[in-house]
DNA sequence: TTGTACGCGTTATCAA
DNA sequence: TTGATAACGCGTACAA
């Protein structure tokens, strides 16, 4: 108690060498009968557990371990992405070693830096700065998938969402509901998954003849306060828009916030998918798809990878969004 | 490239021996400028990372991990919870291990296992089976903080919320509110959770002179459609409830999506905060905890007793719950 | 300033 | 069937 004991503890206490405690323990079946109860006894008695790190330091096997680096796990959709991961990573017996980024740009790299001096047999990276280059250089050395954006020279595997797709369709959709002012609350252009989003939304006006009437794009910060402030900004000129496509869930929640706050009617299609939406008082559309789904691929490409090996060429998928609606919205 | 090289490898191609390179690396300054030149374009060229278990295997030093069992990641209150847990653990640079338990009792037992075979130096978890014995016998062996229940004999350090206060309230708060028919949709009596939850609301019942109305009390499975059955059931009888009480998120959401379907008005207080209340259709209230914080203060204890060692006495947190209203609600 | 010997906990290999 | 020895990758202690 206090402490756990090694196996050498182990063997002194039943009077035999370490190796036939470890072949025991292993089920070899090449222990004697009576040896074997005496090491099984002692193993109870002492409440010995196995090293896992000490055998994996033999003959440089794998270390069981992949790493996940998100920037923070109570947004729900790094949650699912961890759940989706794990599920398909510990079906191969790996276990999730957790490297929390924050929001910094270092923090990513101190992040990964620390999971790979574990050894992880293989990353998952959900990229946030732009310091590719650090993770290029890494994925040569390890297995490493890059979720939601992938590297400038690809040379990661990498699952992204079809932001592009998924945002033209919700803009066409809004014009072809006959709204004249629509508004775009988007994203940092520092994340690929912003950019990707506006070009979509831009390309889907464009498709239905409207002119590139940049004035009513919003580019938002990170902050949760900022998206409210742009919210009433949008809202209170005399040409305020009747739409607005909402660039994620932080943003969609604003534009919702808006018109329970101002009660004016207000057509709303959100990027990401949102629980409980079907029980919002405003009726909204939401542009979904399955953090969960993301994750699981995520953690096959890496299987993958680390059975076949760097030498591969990259494999990019990328996972299709479903336009849902919610509340009366289907009926607009 | 492929493989990460060992010390070794840049040791001979640096020519120098092993221990040079464990200096240059380590800042030790007493290595020639020469010789560190040579070493550290050696580990540029070869890519070389530290190994962090190799270090820690000599003289037994810490793993520098901690585990985390939960059983579902995607839940956004262990999600939330594992934020708060790594939150203070990352600050002291320990690594946050997770051990997916699954939904049967026997995958809590495999993970904490799992984690105690990394030598994880302490775990965190959140106890779902009637797993105890086993629970209790791991705690003598390494540092254990149980979250939301606590070990029959309280032999681990635990981190629970005011169940039956916050139940209690919000039960007072129906009768007050003049409500003569009131539900409780509760939870399984396996877990700690629900039959506190269950005591409160049945306390608060009591307390106002209502008495034990068994009839209107439903336990429910894990199961989100059994949820929404069992509101079916309880609100088309002839003398339907006015209010129902929800024991956990779930049930809220169920009780909220039958408003959102049959129309009818119902008075709602739900356990477990939603991040969107204020923006459902129907009024309702919510008895609040934050789980980061509950993640944190298990954090804490964890780290009180690395430090401290496992014979000092177990320590007990309760964190306090805060009664929300959303909506309408607050006028009711 | 640099290198050698040893130990950490476990297992592969070979010897008894 | 059992045990002794070496090895894994690194750090500590000591010797050169």
């Amino acid at each position: 108690m206090g402490t756990i004991p090694t196996m050498r503890d182990v063997a002194q206490r039943a009077r035999v060498s370490p190796m036939t405690v470890s072949r025991t323990l292993r089920g070899e079946g090449t222990v004697g009968p009576e040896l074997a109860a005496r090491v099984l006894a002692a193993v109870e008695e002492l409440g010995y557990r196995h090293n896992d790190w000490a055998r994996g330091l033999k003959s440089g096997s794998s270390s069981g371990l992949v790493g996940l680096v998100v920037t923070n796990l109570a947004n729900p959709f790094y949650a699912e992405l961890a759940t989706g991961v794990d599920r398909v990573v510990s079906g191969e017996s790996l276990q999730l070693l957790f490297g929390s980024s924050g929001d910094d740009g270092g923090g990513e790299r101190r992040a990964a830096d620390g999971l790979a001096a574990r050894r992880v047999e293989g990353l998952v990276v959900v990229p946030t700065a732009d310091d590719d280059d650090f993770l290029a250089q890494l994925c040569h050395q390890l297995p490493v998938v890059t979720v939601t954006s992938r590297l400038a020279d690809a040379q990661a595997d990498s699952v992204t969402v079809d932001d592009f797709g998924g945002a033209r369709d919700a803009s066409r959709r809004l014009v072809l509901e006959g709204h004249e002012r629509i508004a775009f609350l988007g994203l940092s252009h520092a994340s690929r998954t912003g950019e990707e989003r506006e070009r979509g939304y831009l390309a889907g006006q464009e498709e239905c003849g409207r002119p590139r009437d940049r004035a009513r794009i919003v580019t938002l910060a990170a902050d949760e306060a900022e998206a409210d402030r742009q919210m009433w900004r949008l809202m209170s000129g005399p040409e305020a828009p009747t739409a607005v496509f909402a660039a994620n869930n932080r943003n969609t929640i604003a534009a919702c916030r808006w018109v329970a706050a101002s009660g004016d009617p207000l057509r709303i299609i959100g990027f990401d998918a949102i629980r409980t939406a079907g029980l919002f008082r405003m009726p909204i559309s939401l542009v979904e798809y399955s953090a969960e789904e993301l994750g699981e691929r995520a953690g096959e490409l890496l299987l993958r990878r680390i059975r076949g090996g760097l030498e591969e060429p990259p494999r990019h998928e990328a996972i299709a969004t479903q336009l849902a609606h919610y509340g009366a919205a289907g009926t607009l």
